[in-house]
DNA sequence: CACTGATTTCACAAACTCGTGAAAGATGCG
DNA sequence: CGCATCTTTCACGAGTTTGTGAAATCAGTG
């Protein structure tokens, strides 16, 4: 029987950061910034130095400057100086799940108006390639919508709740 | 004013191609299998062969080789033997985007279940890591369902329209 | 206004991905 | 059965990506 003991395992979080990291690896995320993000989250503090990132992960000052660099695009971790501090903290967005979620939507516009460009050139209307890329717009357009409705409703949740 | 013509802009399609293969990769997608992905669907006949495939895209036979076997593991593409020739046929699966889409939810499984099991390791229920991680799973949670549900709709909404 | 410590930038090296050509392996046909 | 043709496998090379160490930059502090 496994206890739900009140003390962290660290090492089992370790392994969990490195194996989580990988899977969002493959599916191509950059592998230093997913380690990065996991650290963060599963940091008891409320937000870590770029020193303390690179301990923990026994990565390069330079890696982690690269990292968070990266994340900070993405929305999904904002930099904090430290009044009287050289180091700045890094902190995990709170909305960090909708904020990639969101993200993920401004890909459909692209490839809808891409799709979009080329029907006239696929020949008359009837066509079998001109209906697949239209089925294709289309799809992408619905899921824009919908997706949509759903992190609205998320965020509803999490409010709530 | 554009037409509406009714021919094909051959070097205009072959453009589309590319465009949007690269916008696959870009977000790690196979270049290959993306190329060939998109010449099946911009494709009147409704398969080619690999010859074909590798003539259109000016590919080698083993780079058409190992993109036609990627997505034949994804079930995007299947491959039919033409009766009397030597030759498969290589078709776009009719329900292309179902289908990748429900791919795309296994990911969410996996990331649930490491998710789930590290949750043990992070100290007591009351922890911020602990909380983090749980809303993380709960977010992927909440997207597997209501995304089955939205493919459900795509789904009716095709059959139906 | 130097000094100290942190962070960023840069050039390079290791690892990986991807597509090619060549060789080996199938498969229909005579 | 063996030829002709198509497909897959394999080893290599080009091109990227990724992280490191070292140097440069930046910012508090005395």
């Amino acid at each position: 029987m496994t206890e739900d003991s009140p003390v962290r395992d660290e090492e089992a979080v370790r392994r969990f950061v490195e194996q989580i990291a990988m899977q969002f690896a493959e599916w191509g995320f950059p592998r230093m910034a997913a380690r990065v993000l996991f650290a963060l989250m599963t940091a008891d503090e409320p937000g870590l130095t770029a020193g303390e990132l690179g301990e923990r992960l026994d990565a390069s000052a330079a890696a982690i400057s690269g990292a968070v660099r990266y994340l900070g695009q993405l929305r999904l971790v904002v930099r904090e100086p430290v009044p009287g501090s050289r180091r700045d903290l890094y902190r995990l967005a709170d909305n960090a799940w909708y904020v990639s979620a969101s993200a993920e939507m401004g890909l459909y516009k692209s490839l809808i108006a891409t799709s979009e460009s080329v029907l006239e050139a696929l020949g008359g209307p009837r066509s079998p390639a001109r209906a697949r890329v239209a089925e294709m717009r289309d799809f992408l357009l619905f899921l824009q919508d919908e997706m949509a409705g759903l992190l609205e409703k998320w965020n509803a949740t999490r409010a709530a709740g």
